[in-house]
DNA sequence: TTGTGATTCGAACGAACGTTCGACTCAGGA
DNA sequence: TCCTGAGTCGAACGTTCGTTCGAATCACAA
């Protein structure tokens, strides 16, 4: 029994992130509202009712899929944020986690975006402070560029905002076969806001990343 | 009977801009697909049926909505271009227009910026094709701005679609009571931008719009 | 073999959806 | 005065929605 259930419950939570990968996939491609129960079943394999065995309702499963997202894309920024203090590199990285996860993983990422104010009640206050605390992460670290004195007079709500909107954009107009991986496109906007953030004079000495130097070659052909 | 038609027709398209006014509160509010067409008819004070005397369908609100909402965006663009040749200056012009639009219409920029792909076939194509020449002016200043020698090696589409990030994500957050003005505003994301694609020399040298001097104190206090 | 709890699903619920229809009002021309 | 047509709407259409329920199936301990 002990045994077993470990083994069940295992069995259970493949089976619910089954149902969720297909579930943000759906959601992606109709929306929230416009996507129904059913082509979610469809879409999983599950039947209808056999849906509401793992899932209490249609909101819990946006709930799900959005607290799931943003739960594991703040704590792998926080994991590489950990070794790293300059405030430029710190800034790299932010926005490298941002596009890599986004790429890696565009309909969660999608579902994100669009279906900001869809949730009500506890659900929604859960996902924003989880959203409340990432926007306070990079809130800090340009807080810190700022006072090591390298950017000139900026809001940094409007800054910081800004670069969000840079990064969650992409959504609408990124494709895969067509656009730069994140690597490079990390590398881009990186540069682009730390250039139209800083004062001039340091703004030269960024390097690309480690793993976006084998991609140069890419850019440089995309660049045109 | 023509004078009596004229005013009669006057009359009508009043009615169904009230109509559309108030269609895109509610798709604002609920997005497109959870509205309801009842819930028009409640904002508008139009019966239910009374709607389809004036629009035929759902999707032909939302196509309405959106191709009037382009159509002036472009038109103003390219009357506020006509005498502006440096490509600086036409890309301050872009933004300025795009975010002075954007906040006094906040409501159909929103359902411009979230109902992207809902329309289908024929409103669809139309949408689109507006959109894409939207679009390829701003390409087409951004290409001058590299011409011109002023910017750094970038691939054009990238740097495009991130600025249009920048900007239509504000939809997102903005709040007219503590946030700047569309003037600030596009002063703030113009010079972003300009200095972030820049290659350094000439960043220095914009200058704020007339408009803005006035608002420079808020910003400046507003810079925190 | 029997019993039990976990898992699955067909069928149905009431509510809400977009749209249609026919009747009504009413101002203006004949 | 009667007629016409634009404008308006209550009531209903058939469909789809999210959710529920009870029965069936299954693996496994006793």
């Amino acid at each position: 029994m002990p045994r077993a259930a470990t083994s069940d419950s295992r069995m259970v939570s493949r089976k619910l992130e089954m149902i969720l990968r297909h579930s943000a996939h759906v959601f992606a491609e109709k929306g929230y509202e416009g996507a129904s129960i059913r082509d979610i079943s469809r879409a999983s394999g599950v039947s209808l009712s056999g849906l509401y065995y793992y899932v209490e309702s249609k909101q819990k499963l946006l709930y799900l899929i959005q607290i799931h997202t943003f739960r594991t894309i703040l704590s792998r920024l926080q994991h590489d944020l950990r070794s790293i203090s300059d405030p430029a590199a710190r800034l790299r990285i932010l926005v490298h986690n941002h596009l890599e996860y986004f790429l890696r993983h565009p309909m969660e990422m999608k579902v994100l975006a669009r279906e900001d104010d869809v949730l009500a009640g506890g659900y929604r206050k859960e996902v924003a402070e989880i959203k409340r605390r990432y926007y306070g992460t990079a809130l800090e670290i340009f807080e810190h560029l700022r006072r090591s004195g390298q950017t000139r007079r900026l809001n940094p709500r409007i800054a910081v905002l800004s670069l969000f909107g840079m990064m969650n954009w992409i959504h609408t107009w990124h494709r895969p076969w067509v656009d730069p991986q994140a690597e490079v496109l990390s590398d881009v906007m990186s540069q682009m806001f730390l250039h139209g953030v800083m004062n001039g004079h340091q703004a030269e000495s960024q390097k690309p990343s480690r793993a976006a130097r084998g991609a140069l070659k890419v850019a440089a052909r995309a660049v045109g």
